[in-house]
DNA sequence: CGGTATTGATATGCTGGGGGTATGGAGCTT
DNA sequence: AAGCTCCATACCCCCAGCATATCAATACCG
């Protein structure tokens, strides 16, 4: 079964007459008869009937017209959008996020995005931690990650773009939430709501140095594995968690966030498989870069 | 393009890897790249990233394989369709309800027929005389007719399944309905509403017929193409009517309905075209002897 | 009713392209 | 560097698809 019987079905089917059809295909009547023999055999049902006077669609054959017609569309359709997604014009595109972007940025962009780029169908995934980013490119659950650096893989290409200062989420209750600012040593002693350490969570890895520098080891509480579990946490009394600037996003009763001077910040980044740039990626990195361009700005 | 080549690029596509492709469509490696070479050329869009050592989808290519993949699905399922629409396992049946069978029969049967038949898609028409289904008969525009005899015409072929008495409907007001049955010479003189002359309605000739016995001319005051809209101007006390006695289903305020004595009675027929006898219509036929064998029956 | 035209089926030969084998060349592995 | 893997190229063969010629059946026409 070919595509060429389909073809020339249709064409029979259409003109209810072999040697008008055969002249449409630009071929004689005789293999057009054969090959629509050949077509009914292989199927195993009569889809024209036949005088010798004159050919009429059996019931089969008509359903057959239709379904043949579609197929012959969807064949020419896969081949157009084939181009199209070559230039990127249409495209599917999976982008991850780390969790303390989730909730500031994913919506966003995720808003922004459809908009410019309506062509291209998005998919959004929240709550990724960046080794579980990397090992998603590789795989190619994602094409395209928001994350944080660093990222030491060969094949993962990192675009750093923007720097988030470290804020402190406090149950409002707390003492230091009626000052203005934190410092880092003042967090000596508190119990910390911290990302699962075993993942190595670039954010965990931070808040762990910053620690170290102001000269004490955290003490852990309970370890989450989203931000907004995080939060919740805080706001239950639990502890105190130190979080990057985009997480205020994530009001809710009970927290309050304060700066932490003297913490070093981190750096928001996105990053692809170099082997993944597919056109439409290569679009949606175009206005990531954009839209990602101010520094350091909650949204 | 080809079918063979959509076959040979979705084992590509699914094994990355030419030679095991081609092992597995049981033919030898650089006929394969050839095929699908000659594919990419057609549709001009690479759709496979090939080096030396492997072979991966590019973005267009990885749209393209779930296309094909469907492509390839539809011409099975349509061969196998087109099995079943032969052996009448699935189909499609139009049928076209003579006016006065709309209201009593058409609600029963199509819910009998679809509870029967759930694999065949019915279309139900109603209102229309037999003249206009004859035509739809000949057309293709309905497989089968649910009619009123005589029909004469070569091509169509009738069975008689019950004869319908006719009754008068009269405005309730009227001296006659308080009566229990009437004689069709009582109505001699009275305003009638009747269906369209031109258009041979059987039943208007069956009225005309009995009025003459009868030893009058009915007074037409009205001429009505719908069943429906003949029972509101008699509602409306513009005049009377006769039906046949299946009509009583369509029920409406200000109206009664009372037996003829008499008149002759009308018979219900099914009809269909002697060459669109598909599978599916003559399963349609088989229940429809059955559920209109009871003579006489409103419903 | 016979002759003719029309139309689909059958018979037969030719040709192009799909598929075969042999080989080349690029890039991993060891 | 040698060898292996794997896709591409070169070349050839054979069959499937198409053409031409013809037959058979039916409608049409005088």
């Amino acid at each position: 079964m070919e595509l060429r019987h389909l073809r020339y079905f249709v064409a029979v089917a259409e003109e209810c007459h072999f040697g008008r059809a055969a002249e449409r295909l630009h071929m004689a009547q005789p293999p057009l008869s054969q090959q629509i023999r050949q077509l009914e055999k292989e199927i195993g049902v009569e889809l024209l009937h036949r005088t010798t006077r004159k050919v009429s669609l059996t019931a089969a054959g008509e359903r057959y017209l239709e379904r043949a017609r579609n197929i012959l569309r969807a064949v020419e359709q896969a081949g157009e959008e084939a181009a199209r997604v070559d230039t990127g014009e249409v495209g599917r595109v999976s982008i991850g996020f780390i969790g303390s972007a989730t909730y500031a940025l994913l919506p966003v962009l995720a808003r922004e995005l459809r908009e410019q780029l309506p062509e291209i169908e998005f998919e959004f995934t929240g709550e990724m931690l960046t080794p579980a980013q990397v090992a998603a490119l590789h795989e190619g659950t994602i094409d395209i990650a928001v994350m944080r650096t660093p990222v030491q893989d060969e094949s993962v290409e990192v675009e750093v773009m923007r720097q988030e200062s470290l804020v402190v989420a406090l149950p409002e209750t707390h003492p230091l939430a009626a000052k203005e600012a934190v410092r880092f040593a003042d967090l000596k002693g508190e119990p910390f709501i911290t990302y699962p350490s075993e993942h190595r969570s670039v954010l965990h890895d931070a808040v762990l140095a910053a620690a170290q520098r102001a000269g004490f080891q955290p003490r852990r509480v309970a370890q989450v594995a989203e931000t907004s579990t995080m939060v919740v946490f805080v706001a239950a009394g639990l502890g105190v968690a130190v979080v990057p600037r985009s997480v205020e996003a994530l009001q809710l009763a009970g927290v309050v966030f304060r700066p932490l001077v003297g913490a070093e910040s981190v750096e928001l980044a996105i990053g692809w498989h170099s082997e993944r740039r597919t056109p439409a990626v290569e679009r949606v990195l175009e206005r990531l870069r954009v839209s990602l361009a101010e520094p350091d700005a909650p949204a």
